[in-house]
DNA sequence: CCCAACTCCTGGGCGC
DNA sequence: TGCGCCCAGGAGTTGG
């Protein structure tokens, strides 16, 4: 599943073949999810950030050109289109690298969106998300307040991305993992949480270090496999040992998705 | 405002 | 070999 570290890498690898390209042309699938395509004819890429998992382009119109990958989705450039049945999404780009961006998605769970800068209000995920785990206004108080702000079991927070942006099923099984925190519990005390933030820290920088995690379907921007799925902790591994203590993994749906802990090393 | 439940999607894996 | 079923999950929507 694209999170954190999956984005990051797609983005950076975008990064130089968008910014001062200007789009002359594009066409979409017919859902509202990928219209916005359309709507950013005309306009040059100024910009390329991240925001949790969502991409955002800024534009010389003063707007933000906003890619979601969801579970399945891909961008890749070409010369020429491709005839991948599941393309959702093209621009064709004036003096960039690559003639062709490609917004390919066999679940349509990705989306595009065209918003003026800034302006996030349509967008409650973006409305509502908590501070980037590598930025410059993440800390252990914030942190703490916000989970503690909630009533519901910690990986479902996460998950959310109030308490903090861009963390995924993937990577907060890890993390909880590492802080030896249960994914069930509803209230951590300020170490554990300072332990959490920085297993989350720790897990994410590695899955963005070996360029994500490829379980099935995640590829980067040139269509390569991530490498981080071979060096996962926790998740995939129920009925495993655990990599600490040896007792056999658990498994059990959370906010439906599949949870995998240490009922010996995570206790409540 | 929060939250739980539901919805969107389809290939791949599995049982028979 | 093929059919039917179910799973995977990020996030948007809806109703309480």
């Amino acid at each position: 599943m694209p999170e954190l570290p999956e984005v990051e890498t797609v983005r950076s690898q975008i990064e130089p073949y968008l910014v001062g390209s200007t789009v002359i042309n594009a066409d979409s699938h017919p859902s509202d999810k990928f219209t916005p395509a359309l709507e950013v004819i005309g306009s040059q890429f100024q910009s390329v950030h991240r925001r949790g998992k969502f991409i955002l382009a800024a534009t010389d119109a003063g707007q933000e050109f906003i890619v979601h990958l969801g579970m399945t989705g891909k961008v890749s450039f070409s010369d020429s289109l491709t005839d991948n049945p599941y393309r959702r999404a093209w621009l064709e780009l004036d003096d960039s690298m690559a003639r062709y961006f490609e917004f390919i998605d066999v679940r349509r769970f990705g989306r595009l969106r065209l918003v003026e800068a800034g302006d996030y209000s349509k967008i409650a995920t973006l409305k509502t998300m908590g501070p980037e785990p590598f930025g410059s206004e993440v800390n252990v108080e914030d942190f703490w307040a916000a989970l503690k702000k909630s009533s519901r079991a910690i990986k479902t927070q996460l998950l959310s991305q109030r308490p903090i942006a861009g963390v995924g099923n993937i990577y907060a099984d890890e993390a909880l993992w590492m802080a030896k925190i249960n994914p069930t519990a509803k209230t951590i005390s300020k170490q554990r949480a300072k332990d959490l933030l920085e297993a989350i820290q720790v897990a994410l920088q590695k899955g963005i270090d070996n360029g994500g995690t490829t379980l099935r379907d995640y590829r980067n921007a040139f269509d390569a496999e991530g490498q981080n799925q071979h060096e996962l902790l926790a998740y995939g591994r129920a009925g495993e040992p655990c990599l600490r203590c040896g007792k056999a993994l658990s498994s059990k749906v959370i906010d439906a998705r599949t949870t995998t802990w240490c009922s010996n090393c995570q206790r409540r």
